[in-house]
DNA sequence: GCATCGTTTTAGAATGAGTCTAAAACATAA
DNA sequence: TTATGTTTTAGACTCATTCTAAAACGATGC
């Protein structure tokens, strides 16, 4: 297991990130890492994920893991995004009407949709917004997601 | 038309909203300003988001609606819903799984919704965050959502 | 008042993501 | 080898949302 670290500077501060998208992890460290038990199946769904970054829904997994000549049925598709999402080892993004998708990359990071091509892209923070939170409530956790134009479609 | 401000000072810097609460307007007004024609349909679910913030559901908005004694069909509720938001008079949020709510306050703000009893509350942004947004994409909008416990739920 | 034309509403069928069920497969321990 | 718990699976089911095609409505012109 390689760990990468990625740095930049804002007004003059140096900030050094352990950018998850560069721990080179192996599917069943992943697992065993966040306590859940590995089988052939996880295994493959963890792998896809690692390796297609394009935030894919419940189904894409799915057909993508066939496509690729895997035996796998979409209910254990389905469950095993249920488990990883339950265990914290992955985050399940609600972004278009009625589907789910799932981002191994768990640091807080933005998403970005591009409106014309349907793309979403991960963008990373500068700097956490703050909000008027009345008297009582407690935040665990904020989300971050952006529309707009992705560089192929702004001109076309 | 009652037009109502509200204020606060952060940093020593006061700041003075047209908050779109107050903003005491008809549903036929609301549909106007929006050019979208309006019939009696339209007015009544117009009338319905101005009066629940609770950031309903398509289906919440048309039981609320019949138990209230109206006459309208599953169908208008889910169309008209989508007229509005496409005319840029609602807007959308995907929060949970497999539902899209409605919020007919347009200017900035977040959700907060929680862990716990899952009811939605409207947060004001302080200061917006900042992104480091790739060379070539263009952002429009963007949406904050926290998750935590509210008032009620974080003692129990 | 009546015919025409475009828009809106509507009931019910269709779609499709996600869950449920109950059985089979598998793993682990005794 | 048996017993026990977990995981996988196919297919049925659920339920929010969309689709379809007909009916209702509203505005306009005659």
């Amino acid at each position: 297991m390689q760990i990468f670290l990625e740095y930049f500077c804002i007004y003059g501060i140096f900030f050094v990130i352990l950018h998850p998208k560069l721990i080179k992890m192996t599917s069943k460290e992943y697992l065993n890492q966040h306590h859940i038990q590995w089988t052939q199946e996880r295994l493959q769904v963890v792998e896809y994920l690692m390796e297609h970054h394009t935030h894919p829904t419940a189904i894409e997994v799915y057909q993508g893991l066939t496509d690729a000549g895997a035996d796998i049925s979409r209910a254990t598709v389905f469950n095993t995004l249920n488990v990883l999402t339950d265990k914290g080892a992955l985050r399940a993004l609600q972004i278009e009407d009625g589907v789910t998708r799932y981002d191994i990359l768990l640091h807080p990071h933005a998403h970005f949709r591009c409106i014309k091509c349907g793309a979403i892209y991960d963008v990373e923070l500068t700097r956490k917004a703050s909000f008027r939170l009345p008297e009582g409530f407690q935040s665990c956790h904020t989300d971050y997601f952006m529309e707009g134009y992705c560089p192929t479609c702004i001109d076309s």
